[in-house]
DNA sequence: TATGTTATGGAACGAATGGTTCATAACTCG
DNA sequence: CGAGTTATGAACCATTCGTTCCATAACATA
C-alpha cells in the first residue's frame, strides 16, 4: 500500500563507506556522499539522519567485514596459532590491489583523525579495533602462556597499526612481506 | 627609523606548531590560530603568508626539533648501533609528559591526514620523516652488513610508525617500554 | 480510485570557513 | 618634526558547509 525503496540499502551503504574510507570523516562532504551514493538529498537525512549518523553506521559495517575475515582466519580451525595470524595478516595488507590497500583500514584511519577532536568517533573506532587484538591474543594462547600471549599480541597490534600507515605511505608488497614475516619468526624463536 | 616587530618570531611559531600538532591541518582554523599566536589577522597574513604557508613552516620548524633530537641520540658518539636507537627511542616516546605524547608526532599525524587527500603536504611530511629511517639505517650499519641494516631499519621504522599512533590511543608507558626492548632484543640476537 | 508511503529537486537557511582591504595608530630613528 | 615601518581592528568578500523545508511526482496496495 506504499511505494517500495527503489535503492538497495547494503549497496548505498558501501558506497558511503568507500567515500569516508578515501577521504577521511571531515573532508567528505556531504555533495561527495550524494553524487557516490546516487540520492537526492532528502532521501539522505530521511533514511540516513545526518551525516555524523551516517559515519558511525559506515564504520559498524566495515567493522563486521573485518570481523568476517577475522572468522575466516584467526577464528578457523584451518589455522591455528601463529599460522592464522598470518593468514590474516596477509588477507589485510598483501591480498588486496594497490587501490585499496594504499586506503589503509577505515578504523585505523579514523583512529588518527578523531584523536584530540572527536572524542566519540575515536572511542567508536578504538571499541570496533579491539576485536583484532582480542583475535590475536587469543589465538596467541595456544601457543604461548597467558602473559606471553597478552605481551604478543599486543607487540603484533602496534606493527599492524605501523603496517597500515606503510601501505598509505605506498611501500613495497615484498618488503611489506619481509617484514611480517620477520616479526613471526622473531615469536617462533624459543626466548627469555 | 622604522617600529620594530614587537612579538617574537620563534615564539609566534612554536605557539602555531602546537595548534597544528594538536588539532592537524584542517581541523586548525585560523580563529584557532590567532588567538594562540596572540597576533591580529592582519599580522598574520602579513608575516606568515596564509594558512597553508604557515603550516609548511610549522612542519620545518618540528622537523629541525627532530633533528636535534636525533643528532643528540642517533648521531651522537656517547652511544652507538642499537643503544643510540634506543636512547632516541625513550627520548621521543617514552621522555615527555602524557600530554605530549598523546599528540604523537606532528609529522605522522600529517601523513595520516593528507593521504589521498593532499598531495604536496604528504610528500613534505613524508620527506622530513626521512631523515628519521635514514639516521636509523646509518646506526645499524656499525652492527650488521649492508642489507641487514636496511632491512632492520625499515622494520623499526614502522614499529615506530605503530608506537605513534599507540601513544595517541593511551597505551601504557610500561607496555610500551617493553615493547620497545622486545623489539630491540630481537635485533640482538643472532639470527637466521 | 483513493490512501499512504517514498523519492525528488530546488530553494533557503545559518554558521563557519579562509582571505582581503583599509584607515588608523604606535613606534623608531634620521 | 616627519619619514618609514609595523601592528591593529573592523568591515567585507566569496565559498563551503551541513541541514531543513516544501511542493510535487512516482508508486503499491486496499
Amino acid at each position: 500500500m506504499a511505494r517500495p525503496q527503489v535503492f538497495n540499502q547494503q549497496q548505498v551503504m558501501a558506497k558511503a563507506v568507500e567515500c569516508f574510507w578515501l577521504k577521511g570523516y571531515s573532508e567528505t562532504s556531504l555533495a561527495d556522499l550524494l553524487t557516490a551514493m546516487g540520492i537526492s538529498r532528502s532521501t539522505f537525512y530521511n533514511n540516513f539522519g545526518d551525516k555524523r549518523q551516517l559515519f558511525r553506521l559506515c564504520l559498524q559495517a566495515y567493522g563486521q567485514q573485518t570481523q568476517h575475515i577475522i572468522a575466516m582466519t584467526l577464528l578457523s580451525n584451518k589455522f591455528s596459532g601463529l599460522e592464522s595470524i598470518r593468514q590474516f595478516l596477509h588477507l589485510v595488507l598483501l591480498a588486496p590491489t594497490e587501490e585499496f590497500s594504499s586506503r589503509g583500514c577505515l578504523l585505523v584511519n579514523t583512529l588518527a583523525e578523531t584523536a584530540r577532536v572527536d572524542d566519540e568517533l575515536n572511542q567508536l573506532a578504538k571499541q570496533l579495533m579491539q576485536s583484532v587484538k582480542l583475535a590475536f591474543i587469543q589465538q596467541l594462547q595456544k601457543e604461548f602462556d597467558q602473559a606471553a600471549s597478552i605481551r604478543h599480541g599486543e607487540w603484533l597490534f602496534t606493527q599492524l597499526l605501523g603496517w597500515r600507515l606503510q601501505t598509505q605511505l605506498g611501500i613495497a608488497k615484498n618488503i611489506l612481506e619481509e617484514q611480517i614475516d620477520w616479526s613471526l619468526l622473531q615469536l617462533k624463536q624459543p626466548m627469555k
